[in-house]
DNA sequence: CCCTACCCCCAAGCCTCGCTTATGCTGGAG
DNA sequence: CTCCAGCATAAGCGAGGCTTGGGGGTAGGG
């Protein structure tokens, strides 16, 4: 078997015409030069350097040697190259799933800040929910999956959440959910309310674990919402609550990039948040591109 | 520093998608793959393979490593193809430099054999004489040259062929000299004759080297001959003798692709012998492909 | 539901390999 | 003729790799 850094010396004693030389170039003391070439020639079966008092020369099998070693050496620091690029954050993509709201307002922020720090590196975007983002990622179809996740859920049912453990979960975002109520209502001048205060309001849901999320915080306010809408478009939400048919509670990232015609927001207490994280697998946050997108993602969210 | 044999465990890993896999694949265990793996990894400054509980899959810079290894380790193995091919004389060239009078008989027979025994291997013929062709074999032009020497000139003056004590020097052949006299001399029809009783003949030398050979033979034979010609050129000593100008002592090998017109050979007593040898250079010995040639060129002379 | 088989990681021990230092030898230059 | 440069060799040491043995986790089958 012939190794590369066996190649990489007899092409500098090629090049050089002596081993002292060689080591010179290579950093290292002419008897390690001399006996690779030895183990070269070993390996080989066949004299490659023909030593004449003078100079040092090639046989022929020398020569064929350093001619393939050539292109062999070039590969190989194209390798080193395009892997040191991507190690330094000068080359790499990261495929990133975002949930629908999402990215509205923290994923564009990450985006605009990646590519202000790391110009050479490219990000893609999808948009998937939970349950699918998690399968593409588990699939190798995305580097990172931002999703959400709701504490209480996730004290009440704690096998709801159960497939993420053996994932790299990084908080991103605490987003506090906020009511929503039609103009008018008699909550909305104060700017703030209970969740017990709108116990008897019609309820507008979002997505089907923002459902089960509000089921079971209003029950620990002490009552059990009547949900007459459900929808996972929260645009379609506020909507509904603009047109007076009910009341809702939003996670305020779903507000940052809009304005509510016909609903005010009031301050709900306790406050209750949905908390915004990125998933990606153990390995995968290694990569140093997928950790700067991280960060980013971390970074955006805290302004 | 990118070592090949990681690069080799690298596609083996990515072609089963299992370390236990690549690790059978490569006859090793298992253990050792991982190692080999963690060290690439850690060489590379970044995650190359995502190890999911399932299968094993790449990361972006794993793939790019993958496809650079493809064409490395392709370049290292037609490497080691090729010079195989020339250690197991599936190939290889060999240049041969001769000196004039041995390229008739015994180089011929030689690459005819070596053709048979070796058809992939090239060999390529000069003629020079033994100045000419040790410089040239020790400037690289030649790996073998074929020359003669006489071991009673050698004895007399060691000096003369000092320069080749850093040469392999294979004997190949010890050519006997013949004498070579008239049609009609008095000595044509005896078939043999000392050098004694042509001590007082008009003779005719070949080359230097062989004319001061011959001043030494016949000076212990008693005599200083006296010479009246000499040429390099053998074909031009034997019109001479058959012109009846004088006698000559020439190698038999000079005589077996020839029939001297006007001439006729005496056998010549005591026999001196022009010794043929083949030189090359200590490190060239042990290239396959010029043992072979110096083996065949030993054969043919033992014919 | 448990059990088995497979696969990976980890730790320890051993061994081999490669490098360095030191020394000897040879050839060429001043 | 002496000095210097270059290669080879030997000894010693340190690192690195491979193996064995054991543990944890997961998927598929009884």
């Amino acid at each position: 078997m012939i190794e590369a850094r066996h190649l990489r010396v007899l092409r500098e004693v090629a090049r050089t015409g002596s081993f002292s030389a060689a080591a010179r170039e290579l950093g290292c003391t002419q008897p390690a030069v001399s006996q690779q070439m030895k183990a070269l020639e070993q390996s080989a079966g066949t004299p490659l350097l023909i030593r004449t008092g003078r100079e040092m020369r090639l046989t022929q099998a020398g020569e064929a040697l350093v001619r393939h070693a050539v292109g062999i050496l070039a590969g190989l620091t194209a390798a080193e190259e395009e892997v040191a690029a991507i190690a330094g954050l000068r080359a790499g993509r990261v495929r990133l799933v975002s949930f629908p709201s999402g990215s509205s307002t923290l994923v564009p922020a990450a985006l605009a800040a990646m590519r202000a720090a790391h110009p050479r590196t490219r990000v893609s975007l999808d948009e998937a929910e939970p349950p699918r983002s998690i399968e593409m990622l588990r699939n190798g179809d995305c580097e990172i999956a931002l999703a959400f996740r709701y504490p209480e859920v996730r004290a009440a049912a704690p096998e709801a959440c159960s497939d993420w453990d053996d994932l790299v979960v990084r908080p991103v975002l605490a987003d506090r959910l906020v009511g929503l109520v039609p103009e008018g209502h008699r909550l909305a001048a104060t700017g703030s309310a209970a969740f017990g205060d709108l116990a008897d309001e019609p309820w507008i849901a979002g997505c089907p674990r923002c459902r089960t999320h509000l089921v079971e915080v209003c029950e620990r306010a002490g009552f059990t919402p009547r949900i007459d809408f459900a929808t996972d478009d929260y645009p379609a939400v506020i909507g509904l609550v603009g047109a007076g048919l009910g009341v809702a509670a939003l996670p305020e990232l779903t507000l940052a990039s809009v304005r509510p015609k016909g609903a005010r927001t009031v301050r709900l207490e306790p406050a209750v948040h949905r908390e915004i994280v990125a998933l990606t697998l153990p390995d995968l946050a290694r990569v140093p591109a997928v950790g700067a997108m991280l960060d980013q993602l971390e970074c955006a969210a805290a302004r």
